[in-house]
DNA sequence: ATTTAATGTGTAAAATATACACACTATCTT
DNA sequence: AAGATAGTGTGTATATTTTACACATTAAAT
Protein backbone atom coordinates (compact mmCIF):
# COMPACT_ATOMS: atom_id res chain seq x y z
CA UNK A 1 0.00 0.00 0.00
CA UNK A 2 2.04 2.65 -1.11
CA UNK A 3 -0.35 4.99 -2.33
CA UNK A 4 1.02 8.63 -2.30
CA UNK A 5 -2.21 10.41 0.02
CA UNK A 6 -2.16 14.47 0.22
CA UNK A 7 -1.36 15.89 3.54
CA UNK A 8 -3.58 17.75 5.48
CA UNK A 9 -1.63 21.39 7.34
CA UNK A 10 -5.35 22.33 9.17
CA UNK A 11 -8.77 20.95 8.09
CA UNK A 12 -11.83 20.06 9.82
CA UNK A 13 -14.23 17.38 9.56
CA UNK A 14 -18.00 16.04 11.07
CA UNK A 15 -18.57 13.40 11.73
CA UNK A 16 -21.73 11.61 12.34
CA UNK A 17 -23.72 9.19 14.78
CA UNK A 18 -26.76 7.86 13.58
CA UNK A 19 -28.90 5.86 16.18
CA UNK A 20 -31.87 4.34 14.67
CA UNK A 21 -34.14 1.04 16.26
CA UNK A 22 -35.38 -2.10 15.22
CA UNK A 23 -36.18 -4.93 16.17
CA UNK A 24 -36.15 -4.36 19.22
CA UNK A 25 -32.81 -3.46 19.05
CA UNK A 26 -30.73 0.26 19.56
CA UNK A 27 -28.77 0.08 16.06
CA UNK A 28 -25.77 2.65 14.38
CA UNK A 29 -25.31 3.74 10.85
CA UNK A 30 -22.23 2.46 9.61
CA UNK A 31 -20.08 3.04 6.13
CA UNK A 32 -18.02 0.93 4.84
CA UNK A 33 -15.27 2.92 3.05
CA UNK A 34 -14.16 2.67 -0.20
CA UNK A 35 -11.21 5.08 -0.63
CA UNK A 36 -7.69 5.46 1.60
CA UNK A 37 -7.12 5.51 4.17
CA UNK A 38 -9.06 2.95 6.56
CA UNK A 39 -10.38 1.44 2.57
CA UNK A 40 -12.63 -1.03 3.45
CA UNK A 41 -13.46 -0.64 7.30
CA UNK A 42 -16.79 0.46 8.53
CA UNK A 43 -16.63 3.93 9.82
CA UNK A 44 -18.84 6.52 11.05
CA UNK A 45 -20.02 8.58 7.65
CA UNK A 46 -17.99 11.61 7.89
CA UNK A 47 -15.79 13.94 5.79
CA UNK A 48 -14.14 17.37 5.23
CA UNK A 49 -15.89 20.25 5.79
CA UNK A 50 -15.72 22.62 3.43
CA UNK A 51 -14.53 26.52 3.55
CA UNK A 52 -18.16 27.73 2.72
CA UNK A 53 -20.30 25.93 4.56
CA UNK A 54 -20.53 26.12 8.43
CA UNK A 55 -19.98 22.99 10.04
CA UNK A 56 -23.29 22.43 10.91
CA UNK A 57 -24.57 22.12 7.13
CA UNK A 58 -21.52 20.09 6.39
CA UNK A 59 -22.73 17.50 8.56
CA UNK A 60 -26.03 17.85 7.19
CA UNK A 61 -24.33 17.57 3.83
CA UNK A 62 -22.06 14.83 4.21
CA UNK A 63 -24.65 12.80 5.67
CA UNK A 64 -26.89 12.74 2.69
CA UNK A 65 -24.10 12.14 0.37
CA UNK A 66 -22.60 9.32 2.42
CA UNK A 67 -26.12 7.90 3.34
CA UNK A 68 -28.81 9.46 1.54
CA UNK A 69 -30.43 10.32 4.91
CA UNK A 70 -32.27 14.41 4.66
CA UNK A 71 -33.40 16.64 7.10
CA UNK A 72 -32.52 14.77 9.92
CA UNK A 73 -31.96 17.01 13.26
CA UNK A 74 -28.82 16.53 14.35
CA UNK A 75 -26.79 17.69 17.22
CA UNK A 76 -23.07 18.81 17.83
CA UNK A 77 -21.63 16.92 20.87
CA UNK A 78 -18.08 16.40 20.78
CA UNK A 79 -14.67 17.45 19.06
CA UNK A 80 -12.09 15.64 18.62
CA UNK A 81 -9.06 17.36 18.71
CA UNK A 82 -5.98 15.17 19.55
CA UNK A 83 -3.01 15.31 17.01
CA UNK A 84 -2.84 11.86 15.70
CA UNK A 85 -6.29 11.07 15.20
CA UNK A 86 -5.77 11.03 11.30
CA UNK A 87 -2.60 9.57 9.36
CA UNK A 88 -3.07 12.02 6.45
CA UNK A 89 -2.24 15.29 8.69
CA UNK A 90 -3.82 17.24 10.93
CA UNK A 91 -7.38 17.04 11.15
CA UNK A 92 -10.39 17.62 13.83
CA UNK A 93 -13.71 16.26 13.76
CA UNK A 94 -16.96 17.90 15.58
CA UNK A 95 -18.94 14.92 16.57
CA UNK A 96 -22.47 15.01 15.83
CA UNK A 97 -25.12 12.28 16.70
CA UNK A 98 -29.21 11.64 15.53
CA UNK A 99 -31.90 9.80 16.25
CA UNK A 100 -34.03 8.63 13.81
CA UNK A 101 -37.01 5.87 12.83
CA UNK A 102 -35.05 3.35 10.51
CA UNK A 103 -38.66 2.82 8.82
CA UNK A 104 -39.31 5.92 8.44
CA UNK A 105 -36.85 6.65 5.52
CA UNK A 106 -35.94 5.46 2.26
CA UNK A 107 -33.51 2.92 2.48
CA UNK A 108 -30.08 3.79 3.42
CA UNK A 109 -27.61 4.01 0.19
CA UNK A 110 -24.44 6.06 -0.13
CA UNK A 111 -24.73 8.55 -2.99
CA UNK A 112 -20.93 8.98 -3.80
CA UNK A 113 -18.30 6.56 -4.54
CA UNK A 114 -16.14 7.48 -1.18
CA UNK A 115 -18.62 4.73 0.68
CA UNK A 116 -19.23 1.47 -0.60
CA UNK A 117 -22.27 1.05 1.46
CA UNK A 118 -24.41 2.54 4.40
CA UNK A 119 -26.07 0.15 7.05
CA UNK A 120 -27.32 -0.16 10.31
CA UNK A 121 -25.71 -2.23 12.91
CA UNK A 122 -26.24 -3.15 16.38
CA UNK A 123 -24.64 -0.82 19.54
CA UNK A 124 -23.92 -3.93 20.79
CA UNK A 125 -21.05 -5.69 19.21
CA UNK A 126 -19.88 -3.32 17.02
CA UNK A 127 -16.64 -4.05 14.86
CA UNK A 128 -13.14 -2.04 15.13
CA UNK A 129 -14.06 1.23 13.03
CA UNK A 130 -11.67 3.43 11.08
CA UNK A 131 -10.08 6.33 12.97
CA UNK A 132 -10.54 7.07 16.47
CA UNK A 133 -14.34 6.54 15.57
CA UNK A 134 -14.98 3.65 18.02
CA UNK A 135 -14.55 6.39 21.06
CA UNK A 136 -16.55 8.73 19.03
CA UNK A 137 -19.13 6.55 18.86
CA UNK A 138 -19.01 5.82 22.77
CA UNK A 139 -18.87 9.24 23.69
CA UNK A 140 -22.22 9.63 21.58
CA UNK A 141 -23.85 6.90 23.05
CA UNK A 142 -22.84 7.86 26.75
CA UNK A 143 -24.50 11.51 25.81
CA UNK A 144 -28.03 9.69 24.35
CA UNK A 145 -28.18 7.87 27.15
CA UNK A 146 -27.61 10.82 30.10
CA UNK A 147 -30.32 12.86 27.64
CA UNK A 148 -32.66 10.25 27.37
CA UNK A 149 -33.75 11.19 31.11
CA UNK A 150 -34.67 14.32 31.01
CA UNK A 151 -35.46 15.09 27.08
CA UNK A 152 -37.66 13.02 24.82
CA UNK A 153 -35.29 11.99 22.44
CA UNK A 154 -36.41 8.57 22.76
CA UNK A 155 -39.94 9.57 20.30
CA UNK A 156 -37.69 10.48 17.56
CA UNK A 157 -36.45 6.94 16.72
CA UNK A 158 -39.60 5.40 16.78
CA UNK A 159 -42.81 5.48 14.53
CA UNK A 160 -45.16 8.22 14.72
CA UNK A 161 -47.41 6.10 16.15
CA UNK A 162 -46.86 3.60 18.58
CA UNK A 163 -47.72 1.76 21.47
CA UNK A 164 -46.21 2.19 25.02
CA UNK A 165 -44.95 -1.17 25.22
CA UNK A 166 -42.76 -0.46 22.33
CA UNK A 167 -41.80 3.06 24.05
CA UNK A 168 -40.68 1.18 26.92
CA UNK A 169 -38.66 -1.05 25.11
CA UNK A 170 -36.77 1.48 23.70
CA UNK A 171 -35.96 2.69 27.02
CA UNK A 172 -34.74 -0.56 28.62
CA UNK A 173 -32.75 -1.01 24.97
CA UNK A 174 -31.00 2.05 25.59
CA UNK A 175 -30.94 2.34 29.53
CA UNK A 176 -29.92 -1.34 29.01
CA UNK A 177 -32.35 -1.83 32.25
CA UNK A 178 -35.71 -3.56 33.00
CA UNK A 179 -38.15 -0.96 33.88
CA UNK A 180 -41.69 -1.58 35.80
CA UNK A 181 -44.41 -1.24 33.40
CA UNK A 182 -47.07 0.06 35.34
CA UNK A 183 -44.68 2.84 36.78
CA UNK A 184 -43.16 3.41 33.34
CA UNK A 185 -46.70 4.04 31.77
CA UNK A 186 -47.69 6.19 34.85
CA UNK A 187 -44.81 8.63 34.37
CA UNK A 188 -44.94 8.72 30.89
CA UNK A 189 -48.45 9.66 30.84
CA UNK A 190 -48.49 11.63 33.90
CA UNK A 191 -46.30 14.18 31.44
CA UNK A 192 -49.10 15.16 29.07
CA UNK A 193 -47.50 15.26 25.97
CA UNK A 194 -48.67 12.19 24.90
CA UNK A 195 -51.73 11.83 22.91
CA UNK A 196 -53.77 8.68 22.59
CA UNK A 197 -55.19 7.94 19.55
CA UNK A 198 -57.83 6.07 18.51
CA UNK A 199 -56.43 3.61 16.65
CA UNK A 200 -55.35 -0.26 17.68
CA UNK A 201 -52.33 -1.57 16.56
CA UNK A 202 -52.73 -4.20 13.68
CA UNK A 203 -51.39 -7.69 12.74
CA UNK A 204 -50.94 -9.29 16.05
CA UNK A 205 -52.07 -12.20 17.13
CA UNK A 206 -52.58 -11.20 20.66
CA UNK A 207 -54.71 -7.97 21.83
CA UNK A 208 -54.07 -5.00 20.33
CA UNK A 209 -52.31 -2.54 22.27
CA UNK A 210 -53.54 1.26 21.72
CA UNK A 211 -51.13 3.62 19.95
CA UNK A 212 -50.06 7.13 20.92
CA UNK A 213 -48.03 9.66 19.47
CA UNK A 214 -46.19 11.99 21.08
CA UNK A 215 -47.24 15.90 20.78
CA UNK A 216 -44.43 18.12 20.08
CA UNK A 217 -46.54 21.18 20.89
CA UNK A 218 -47.26 20.22 24.09
CA UNK A 219 -44.12 19.07 24.72
CA UNK A 220 -42.51 22.48 24.26
CA UNK A 221 -45.30 23.86 26.41
CA UNK A 222 -44.46 21.72 29.64
CA UNK A 223 -41.32 22.09 28.68
CA UNK A 224 -40.54 25.57 29.09
CA UNK A 225 -42.31 26.31 31.61
CA UNK A 226 -40.13 23.94 33.37
CA UNK A 227 -37.37 25.76 32.25
CA UNK A 228 -38.61 28.89 34.02
CA UNK A 229 -38.74 27.01 37.00
CA UNK A 230 -35.53 25.39 36.65
CA UNK A 231 -32.74 25.45 38.44
CA UNK A 232 -33.59 24.08 41.69
CA UNK A 233 -31.11 22.67 44.12
CA UNK A 234 -33.23 22.97 47.43
CA UNK A 235 -36.47 25.48 46.96
CA UNK B 1 -7.37 51.15 9.32
CA UNK B 2 -5.51 49.45 6.08
CA UNK B 3 -3.50 47.28 7.95
CA UNK B 4 -3.65 44.25 5.14
CA UNK B 5 -3.91 41.11 8.07
CA UNK B 6 -3.11 37.79 6.79
CA UNK B 7 -6.15 35.51 5.56
CA UNK B 8 -6.68 32.08 7.64
CA UNK B 9 -7.85 29.48 4.68
CA UNK B 10 -8.79 26.93 7.57
CA UNK B 11 -7.72 27.02 11.45
CA UNK B 12 -9.39 26.40 14.35
CA UNK B 13 -8.84 27.84 17.38
CA UNK B 14 -9.85 27.53 21.56
CA UNK B 15 -11.85 30.21 23.74
CA UNK B 16 -11.91 29.89 27.03
CA UNK B 17 -14.43 31.26 29.35
CA UNK B 18 -13.27 31.46 32.91
CA UNK B 19 -15.56 32.09 35.63
CA UNK B 20 -14.50 33.34 39.14
CA UNK B 21 -16.83 34.09 41.88
CA UNK B 22 -15.88 37.66 43.88
CA UNK B 23 -18.26 39.34 46.22
CA UNK B 24 -21.43 38.00 45.97
CA UNK B 25 -21.24 38.09 42.27
CA UNK B 26 -20.34 35.42 39.11
CA UNK B 27 -17.69 37.39 37.44
CA UNK B 28 -15.88 36.14 33.94
CA UNK B 29 -12.32 36.28 33.09
CA UNK B 30 -11.56 38.77 29.95
CA UNK B 31 -9.00 40.11 28.13
CA UNK B 32 -8.49 43.32 26.30
CA UNK B 33 -7.07 42.67 22.59
CA UNK B 34 -3.99 44.28 22.17
CA UNK B 35 -3.97 43.21 18.02
CA UNK B 36 -5.77 43.52 15.10
CA UNK B 37 -8.99 42.54 14.15
CA UNK B 38 -10.78 44.12 17.37
CA UNK B 39 -7.70 45.72 18.88
CA UNK B 40 -9.12 47.10 21.89
CA UNK B 41 -11.97 45.07 22.40
CA UNK B 42 -12.85 42.93 25.11
CA UNK B 43 -12.62 39.36 24.22
CA UNK B 44 -12.35 36.28 26.04
CA UNK B 45 -9.05 34.34 26.21
CA UNK B 46 -8.84 32.88 23.25
CA UNK B 47 -5.87 31.74 20.13
CA UNK B 48 -5.42 29.47 17.03
CA UNK B 49 -4.06 26.35 17.93
CA UNK B 50 -1.03 24.50 16.96
CA UNK B 51 -0.76 21.75 14.37
CA UNK B 52 1.41 20.18 16.94
CA UNK B 53 -0.63 20.28 19.99
CA UNK B 54 -4.18 18.95 20.81
CA UNK B 55 -6.76 21.20 21.14
CA UNK B 56 -7.04 20.62 24.30
CA UNK B 57 -3.62 21.61 25.55
CA UNK B 58 -3.95 24.30 23.25
CA UNK B 59 -6.78 25.66 24.85
CA UNK B 60 -4.28 25.53 28.09
CA UNK B 61 -1.56 26.83 26.81
CA UNK B 62 -3.63 29.67 25.43
CA UNK B 63 -5.03 30.46 28.86
CA UNK B 64 -1.85 30.42 30.29
CA UNK B 65 -0.34 33.00 28.19
CA UNK B 66 -3.35 35.30 28.22
CA UNK B 67 -3.66 35.34 31.42
CA UNK B 68 -1.17 33.57 33.27
CA UNK B 69 -3.75 31.20 34.59
CA UNK B 70 -2.07 27.57 34.84
CA UNK B 71 -3.65 23.67 36.15
CA UNK B 72 -7.15 25.02 35.29
CA UNK B 73 -9.83 22.00 34.70
CA UNK B 74 -11.42 23.17 31.31
CA UNK B 75 -14.07 21.25 29.76
CA UNK B 76 -15.06 21.40 26.10
CA UNK B 77 -18.32 22.82 25.72
CA UNK B 78 -19.26 23.43 21.96
CA UNK B 79 -17.21 23.96 18.56
CA UNK B 80 -18.32 27.05 17.13
CA UNK B 81 -18.32 26.82 13.17
CA UNK B 82 -20.18 29.16 11.00
CA UNK B 83 -18.27 30.52 8.04
CA UNK B 84 -18.25 34.29 8.97
CA UNK B 85 -17.29 34.37 12.53
CA UNK B 86 -13.69 35.89 12.19
CA UNK B 87 -12.85 38.71 9.50
CA UNK B 88 -9.37 36.97 8.75
CA UNK B 89 -11.06 34.35 7.08
CA UNK B 90 -12.19 30.48 7.93
CA UNK B 91 -11.71 30.14 11.87
CA UNK B 92 -13.95 27.55 13.64
CA UNK B 93 -13.09 27.51 17.18
CA UNK B 94 -13.93 24.87 20.30
CA UNK B 95 -15.15 26.51 23.65
CA UNK B 96 -14.09 25.82 27.07
CA UNK B 97 -15.14 26.67 30.52
CA UNK B 98 -13.73 26.59 33.84
CA UNK B 99 -14.77 27.80 37.17
CA UNK B 100 -11.57 28.68 39.50
CA UNK B 101 -11.16 30.41 42.71
CA UNK B 102 -10.00 33.79 42.09
CA UNK B 103 -8.06 34.61 45.15
CA UNK B 104 -6.79 30.96 44.90
CA UNK B 105 -4.94 32.03 42.17
CA UNK B 106 -1.61 34.46 41.90
CA UNK B 107 -3.15 37.86 40.18
CA UNK B 108 -4.15 37.22 36.55
CA UNK B 109 -1.88 39.20 34.17
CA UNK B 110 -1.05 38.38 30.19
CA UNK B 111 1.90 37.24 29.39
CA UNK B 112 2.15 37.88 25.70
CA UNK B 113 1.53 41.37 24.37
CA UNK B 114 -1.54 40.28 22.66
CA UNK B 115 -3.57 40.81 25.37
CA UNK B 116 -2.91 44.70 26.91
CA UNK B 117 -4.81 43.10 30.43
CA UNK B 118 -6.98 40.19 31.74
CA UNK B 119 -9.24 41.39 34.17
CA UNK B 120 -12.51 39.65 36.00
CA UNK B 121 -16.05 41.23 34.98
CA UNK B 122 -19.57 40.43 36.39
CA UNK B 123 -21.04 38.18 33.96
CA UNK B 124 -24.10 40.82 34.48
CA UNK B 125 -23.83 43.50 32.44
CA UNK B 126 -20.91 41.97 29.98
CA UNK B 127 -20.00 44.65 27.45
CA UNK B 128 -20.10 44.01 23.46
CA UNK B 129 -17.28 41.20 23.20
CA UNK B 130 -14.94 40.72 20.03
CA UNK B 131 -15.73 38.19 17.55
CA UNK B 132 -19.36 35.97 18.25
CA UNK B 133 -17.38 36.10 21.99
CA UNK B 134 -20.95 37.07 23.29
CA UNK B 135 -22.92 34.29 22.30
CA UNK B 136 -20.09 31.80 23.01
CA UNK B 137 -20.21 33.55 26.48
CA UNK B 138 -24.16 32.98 26.41
CA UNK B 139 -23.61 29.55 25.95
CA UNK B 140 -21.14 28.67 28.31
CA UNK B 141 -22.84 30.62 31.08
CA UNK B 142 -26.47 28.57 30.36
CA UNK B 143 -24.24 25.61 30.43
CA UNK B 144 -22.75 26.04 33.97
CA UNK B 145 -25.74 26.60 35.09
CA UNK B 146 -27.75 23.43 34.16
CA UNK B 147 -24.65 21.60 35.14
CA UNK B 148 -24.65 23.01 38.60
CA UNK B 149 -28.22 21.22 39.44
CA UNK B 150 -26.37 17.56 38.93
CA UNK B 151 -22.60 18.20 39.59
CA UNK B 152 -20.25 19.67 42.26
CA UNK B 153 -19.02 22.33 40.26
CA UNK B 154 -19.77 25.17 42.59
CA UNK B 155 -17.14 23.79 44.71
CA UNK B 156 -14.35 25.12 42.50
CA UNK B 157 -15.40 28.42 42.43
CA UNK B 158 -14.95 28.76 46.11
CA UNK B 159 -12.07 28.66 48.37
CA UNK B 160 -10.99 25.89 50.02
CA UNK B 161 -12.85 26.37 53.48
CA UNK B 162 -16.19 28.15 53.41
CA UNK B 163 -19.20 28.51 55.26
CA UNK B 164 -23.04 27.36 53.98
CA UNK B 165 -24.01 30.71 53.69
CA UNK B 166 -21.34 31.33 51.26
CA UNK B 167 -22.02 28.34 49.23
CA UNK B 168 -25.65 29.23 49.44
CA UNK B 169 -25.04 32.46 47.98
CA UNK B 170 -22.82 31.48 44.99
CA UNK B 171 -25.90 28.88 43.90
CA UNK B 172 -28.20 31.57 44.06
CA UNK B 173 -25.82 33.77 42.34
CA UNK B 174 -25.65 31.14 39.42
CA UNK B 175 -28.96 30.01 39.55
CA UNK B 176 -29.87 33.71 39.40
CA UNK B 177 -32.45 32.69 42.49
CA UNK B 178 -33.46 32.35 46.21
CA UNK B 179 -33.06 29.26 48.07
CA UNK B 180 -34.54 28.15 51.34
CA UNK B 181 -31.56 28.28 54.17
CA UNK B 182 -33.08 25.79 56.36
CA UNK B 183 -33.96 22.80 53.28
CA UNK B 184 -30.32 24.07 51.91
CA UNK B 185 -28.68 22.99 54.17
CA UNK B 186 -30.33 19.79 54.85
CA UNK B 187 -30.12 18.88 51.36
CA UNK B 188 -26.19 20.00 50.68
CA UNK B 189 -25.60 17.97 54.10
CA UNK B 190 -27.33 14.87 53.07
CA UNK B 191 -25.19 14.30 50.15
CA UNK B 192 -22.22 13.80 52.65
CA UNK B 193 -19.46 14.77 50.40
CA UNK B 194 -19.11 18.00 52.74
CA UNK B 195 -16.64 17.69 55.55
CA UNK B 196 -17.35 19.95 58.57
CA UNK B 197 -14.02 21.33 59.82
CA UNK B 198 -13.22 22.03 63.32
CA UNK B 199 -12.57 25.59 62.90
CA UNK B 200 -14.47 28.51 62.38
CA UNK B 201 -14.53 31.85 60.01
CA UNK B 202 -12.97 34.67 61.66
CA UNK B 203 -12.93 38.68 60.91
CA UNK B 204 -16.46 38.89 60.93
CA UNK B 205 -18.56 41.18 63.51
CA UNK B 206 -20.93 38.61 64.20
CA UNK B 207 -21.18 35.23 65.11
CA UNK B 208 -18.68 33.20 62.79
CA UNK B 209 -20.13 30.23 61.01
CA UNK B 210 -18.56 26.70 60.83
CA UNK B 211 -16.24 26.21 57.71
CA UNK B 212 -16.64 22.99 55.64
CA UNK B 213 -14.46 22.01 52.90
CA UNK B 214 -15.38 19.48 49.37
CA UNK B 215 -14.39 15.85 50.29
CA UNK B 216 -13.73 14.75 46.36
CA UNK B 217 -13.10 11.29 47.61
CA UNK B 218 -16.31 10.80 49.25
CA UNK B 219 -17.69 12.70 46.36
CA UNK B 220 -16.42 10.18 43.90
CA UNK B 221 -17.45 7.44 45.99
CA UNK B 222 -21.45 8.08 45.87
CA UNK B 223 -21.28 9.62 42.31
CA UNK B 224 -19.85 6.36 41.08
CA UNK B 225 -22.57 4.05 42.49
CA UNK B 226 -25.56 6.66 41.38
CA UNK B 227 -23.94 6.24 37.86
CA UNK B 228 -24.15 2.54 38.03
CA UNK B 229 -27.72 2.73 39.25
CA UNK B 230 -28.37 6.02 37.27
CA UNK B 231 -30.50 6.22 34.50
CA UNK B 232 -34.07 5.90 35.61
CA UNK B 233 -37.24 7.15 33.67
CA UNK B 234 -39.51 4.62 36.06
CA UNK B 235 -38.27 2.17 37.96
C1' DA C 1 -64.02 -23.80 23.76
C1' DT C 2 -59.49 -23.55 25.12
C1' DT C 3 -54.88 -21.88 24.85
C1' DT C 4 -51.66 -18.26 24.13
C1' DA C 5 -49.51 -13.92 24.53
C1' DA C 6 -49.61 -9.59 25.60
C1' DT C 7 -52.54 -5.40 27.35
C1' DG C 8 -54.22 -2.49 30.95
C1' DT C 9 -54.99 -1.13 35.53
C1' DG C 10 -54.60 0.58 41.53
C1' DT C 11 -52.92 0.95 46.00
C1' DA C 12 -50.09 1.16 49.96
C1' DA C 13 -45.56 2.32 51.79
C1' DA C 14 -41.30 4.82 51.52
C1' DA C 15 -38.58 8.53 50.22
C1' DT C 16 -38.06 13.17 49.01
C1' DA C 17 -39.26 18.01 48.71
C1' DT C 18 -41.35 22.00 50.52
C1' DA C 19 -42.92 25.64 53.66
C1' DC C 20 -42.00 28.02 57.51
C1' DA C 21 -39.82 31.09 62.53
C1' DC C 22 -37.09 31.83 66.29
C1' DA C 23 -33.42 31.28 69.76
C1' DC C 24 -28.40 31.73 69.68
C1' DT C 25 -23.84 33.98 69.54
C1' DA C 26 -20.07 37.07 68.53
C1' DT C 27 -18.96 41.65 67.87
C1' DC C 28 -19.82 46.52 68.04
C1' DT C 29 -21.63 50.71 70.22
C1' DT C 30 -22.49 53.68 73.88
C1' DA D 1 -21.67 46.19 81.02
C1' DA D 2 -26.06 46.63 78.63
C1' DG D 3 -28.16 46.75 74.60
C1' DA D 4 -28.12 46.81 69.55
C1' DT D 5 -26.72 44.50 65.35
C1' DA D 6 -26.16 40.96 62.02
C1' DG D 7 -25.94 36.66 60.67
C1' DT D 8 -25.80 31.47 62.33
C1' DG D 9 -28.07 27.22 63.22
C1' DT D 10 -31.84 24.27 63.84
C1' DG D 11 -37.06 20.86 63.44
C1' DT D 12 -41.49 19.57 62.10
C1' DA D 13 -45.59 18.89 59.60
C1' DT D 14 -47.45 18.49 54.94
C1' DA D 15 -47.37 17.55 50.11
C1' DT D 16 -45.37 15.30 46.32
C1' DT D 17 -42.97 11.76 44.08
C1' DT D 18 -41.18 7.24 43.73
C1' DT D 19 -41.31 2.53 44.39
C1' DA D 20 -43.00 -2.23 44.79
C1' DC D 21 -46.13 -5.38 43.42
C1' DA D 22 -50.42 -9.12 40.73
C1' DC D 23 -54.31 -10.21 38.20
C1' DA D 24 -58.38 -9.73 35.21
C1' DT D 25 -58.97 -8.59 30.25
C1' DT D 26 -58.69 -9.09 25.28
C1' DA D 27 -57.85 -10.78 20.53
C1' DA D 28 -56.19 -14.21 17.79
C1' DA D 29 -54.88 -19.02 16.92
C1' DT D 30 -55.85 -23.75 17.51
Amino acid sequence: MDIQLPHFDSVFSTDCVIFGFEAGELKVLLIERNEEPYQGWYALPGNIVGLEESVDNAAARILYELTGLRDIHMRQFHTFGEVNRHPQGRVVTVGYFALIRIGGQKEVAPLTHFARKAFWHPVNDLPKLAFDHTEIFQRAFKKIRVKMNYEPIAFELLPEKFTLTQLQNLYEAVLNKKLDKRNFRKKMLSYGFLKELMEKQKGVSYRAAKLYKFDRRKYQKIFQTELAAQGAVAS
